[in-house]
DNA sequence: ATATTAAGATTACTTTTCGTAACTAATGAA
DNA sequence: TTCATTAGTTACGAAAAGTAATCTTAATAT
């Protein structure tokens, strides 16, 4: 029936899971807040929430408790997050030269 | 509200949705009839259809009729689509460094 | 005690997505 | 004419994913 790999499909399973790649370009910025994520991605405080969870159990995000007032919790990119820099690198490159104004045009018009 | 660039987050949102990257993947190996790719992918041709016209209308694929009997239709892709093989390439090498074969164990359990 | 703050859980609800199964269309063979 | 083959399309209902608003928790300042 299937064809592929396990492992790249495991992977690629992993990374279209919806907002898990603008995460990952969030976090390869530097270590990230919560309510900064939440500003910045167009998405829920729920769906941040179960992202953070997934990738955290994947062992791709990792949660740093500092406990001061308030209490400040950072989210970092352990080192397999990491080494999904050069993806996101790629795919900004391919936006650059491929996607074209008026396509964005369009979208913002849907 | 967003910080994202636009082209960025057009691009990702594409390649992220579900089952686009293994798509990609298929047809980077060459052509492909739709009965193919519905007996290699874990999808209904109902979703793969969908995709196709997805990727179709973003430019990425390619339909060539062929006039034969029975007809012949081969999905092909575009420069746009080729372009896209690093980030594929990417992915397959930290998809063999980093995922392990108890992770694809746990997934076959699920 | 009460207010404040960050993080995120919960609830209640709406929307979207996906799979199944049946159907269409074109073409040529029997 | 009726069947076989490829490549889809359509209708429908179930399941999953999404949102917004409201709680909860823990720590500290007043």
């Amino acid at each position: 029936m299937n064809q592929l790999c396990p492992r790249f499909e495991k992977a690629m399973v992993l990374l279209s899971t919806r907002w898990v790649g603008l995460i990952l370009f969030e976090l390869l910025k530097g270590a990230k807040r919560f309510s900064e994520m939440e500003a910045d991605l167009p998405i829920s405080g729920r769906l941040l929430s179960d992202r953070l969870k997934l990738l955290e159990k994947e062992g791709i995000v990792e949660r740093n408790i500092y406990s001061e007032f308030p209490v400040r919790i950072e989210y970092t990119l352990s080192e397999k997050g990491k080494a999904l820099e050069p993806v996101i690198k790629d795919i900004q490159h391919w936006a650059e030269e491929y996607i074209s104004a008026e396509e964005i045009a369009d979208n913002e018009r849907e």
